[in-house]
DNA sequence: CTAGCACTTAGAGTTAACTCAAAGTCAAGT
DNA sequence: ACTTGACTTTGAGTTAACTCTAAGTGCTAG
């Protein structure tokens, strides 16, 4: 796949596809003869685990560090696992804010919907 | 209240506090004979309320042009009203993705538990 | 053969949202 | 009277995360 189809397919422009591959957040993709990228069905999947992650909101310097874990292999388990529950605790807590921001949204709206009965 | 006190009641640095008024975000604070900030209740209020919406993620830019309005008086309501509903919108968009990005952390989670069950 | 286009790199520029620094004012304590 | 310390302003600096630019390479169509 090239990048420009991935970049289709996943809604996330060439250059930030290279920006991430620069700055390890995703391993580094194959390159053709010519040195052109040419990404796997594996190297898909890390982008969309990437896009994920990052429209969440975790950041890349997290997300930097997970990878470079999983490519040490197997010894990092245990560590890239307790990465992953710190960030679901701290996702978790920002979901918490936001429900309690929603709710004052709605009260807000129906105060002004009271307002305004048309 | 001063704006140490006021810094220290909403965890916002006095520097935040001055950025704020600055550019609009929340009203402009009375002073004292001597220039010094005096923060009302109400004063508080805003910063409070501008403070849980920046937590939940909401624009500085909108949430200028909304105090603006609200400055405007009540012939802005129905606007207002608009502008609270898209941004509720949004954010519960933004709560969408987050809840599908913690189920992938589960999921992740609860497989890197299965790999060493001590 | 050459014009165009899609790709490449390194590095500079942009945006949002702070955060800090420098220089100044004022009231209170010694 | 003088120093200290909390406040003031303006404007510059920082950080994260892109996003763009310039210069270069190499396949493909005319």
């Amino acid at each position: 796949m090239t990048i420009a189809e991935v970049s289709g397919k996943l809604g996330i422009s060439p250059d930030t596809l290279r920006y991430y591959e620069r700055i390890g957040l995703i391993p580094c993709v194959n390159r053709n003869k010519n040195g052109i990228r040419d990404y796997t069905e594996e190297d898909c999947k890390w982008v969309e685990f990437i896009k994920c992650m990052r429209n969440a909101g975790l950041p890349i310097e997290v997300l930097i560090e997970y990878v470079s874990l999983f490519q040490q292999g197997d010894a990092t388990i245990e560590v890239r696992k307790e990465l992953l529950i710190e960030q679901r605790r701290r996702l978790l807590s920002r979901m918490e804010d936001m429900q309690k921001t929603l709710e004052r949204l709605d009260y807000k709206i129906e105060r002004y919907k009271q307002c305004e009965p048309k």
